[in-house]
DNA sequence: TAAATTTGTGAAAATTTGGTGAATTTTTTA
DNA sequence: TAAAAAATTCACCAAATTTTCACAAATTTA
């Protein structure tokens, strides 16, 4: 996912870039509507988020020109309650509205739900977790955006996971879910597998955590 | 619901309680960190309004304690917006920001979103009765909302006792059930087991009663 | 009240469990 | 078919857990 942020405060783009990155997306920044409308041309946003207020070209005139060319879903910071009024009546376009100061997390769940209400049509079989991204469709693991070289089996092992989340898993249960029920070798072989994983899941090891006699379970902290 | 305020300022202070009391909140108060951590010690605290700039233990070190061994949703006050920088460096954790001076309505609004985002997403299987909380499927127990740290056997104990309430239970029958019917060992383990387990439950150790020369059984008194 | 029985508890000993590196076997790829 | 990659087995070790045990404390019985 390609968020495009423009606003003209350092600060506020920094937060922002922050949160998305956490949540895996690539971010592309602008300081004022010409370079927004610059990014535009370039790469492939898929969400915009735009502060009302700045220099050069604001908030208003940048989306109406990108109305013209585009139509991508867009939220808006504005500094004051007040002006939603402005905003409301000079176009319905928008997507989503925020005041300063927001909540970080707020807008990182409004982006979700944008993404989710202009996405849900184009089968999205893409996780994302944290820096964790898995394609299941494409079989592939992200870690922090860069691609993961990994086996058959961890990938299986990881989906398994992440489709049963917060659940304290038996070998057993894994071995029959992952291997197959026919399947007669040693509990132990998990073990291994799990450490392959571990390791190949860089910084976030720890959200495969061991359940002690009874097998491993995986971390998902929603908020 | 039980609100911490930690803020050094009395006006603050009393403006925050007067809205939470006003929306049935139980409220609590400290004027640093260290009150702040003592507190949530003894109480069980479901959201916090935390100042940044305080005397003695400042927000930064409290939130950062208060991760370690809790993850209550926290609102983050704070007196300028420049602080911005610092917050975001220092942690993603938290739930929302206001900058002084705020609206109390505002505040009040976003506590509501918190524990509305917070509170209806567990309806898996998970006992509670009064602070105990035992997340099988996890095999998590959390006491007045902290992690336990509990071995196996302790755990498959107290589910035995969880799901077989104000019954005498003999060592013979938690035997068979918790070890299996194969296991020839000393009785006087399971005892044992009952001190290490009435330990981890704290406060509430109380539950388990002994039924002397029977065995133990699990108080549960609903009203 | 004294003796007998039962439970609580700390500490040590015994056992189980999981992490890991390395060797081996199997499967896939070139 | 040879080489590379992946899966499996295995054994050692450290750490966590379970068990045993001896004595103290509590309760019951005589």
């Amino acid at each position: 996912m390609n968020v495009l942020i423009i606003d003209d405060e350092d600060l506020i783009r920094n937060v922002v870039r922050e949160y998305c990155l956490n949540e895996g997306y690539n971010v592309y920044e602008a300081s004022n509507g010409y370079q927004g409308l610059d990014i535009l041309e370039k790469e492939n946003i898929d969400i915009i988020v735009l502060d009302i207020m700045m220099p050069k070209m604001d908030g208003y005139t940048f989306f109406e020109k990108m109305k013209e060319k585009y139509n991508i879903p867009t939220i808006v910071l504005s500094a004051r309650a007040e002006e939603y009024d402005k905003l409301f009546g000079f176009s319905m376009g928008i997507d989503d509205y925020l005041t300063k100061p927001f909540s970080p997390k707020e807008l990182i769940a409004r982006i979700k739900a944008i993404l989710k209400r202009t996405n849900n049509n184009n089968l999205d079989e893409i996780y994302t977790y944290k820096g964790i991204k898995v394609d299941f469709k494409g079989r592939v693991l992200y870690i922090d955006d860069k691609v993961v070289d990994i086996t058959p089996k961890e990938f299986d092992i990881l989906s398994y996971f992440i489709k049963n989340p917060n659940t304290a898993i038996t070998r057993d249960q894994l071995l029959n879910k992952v291997w197959g029920y026919d399947y007669f070798g040693d509990e132990r072989t998990i073990d291994t597998h799990i450490k392959i994983l571990r390791n190949s899941m860089g910084k976030y090891r720890d959200l495969i955590v061991t359940v002690r006699s009874i097998g491993y379970k995986f971390i998902y902290d929603e908020k």
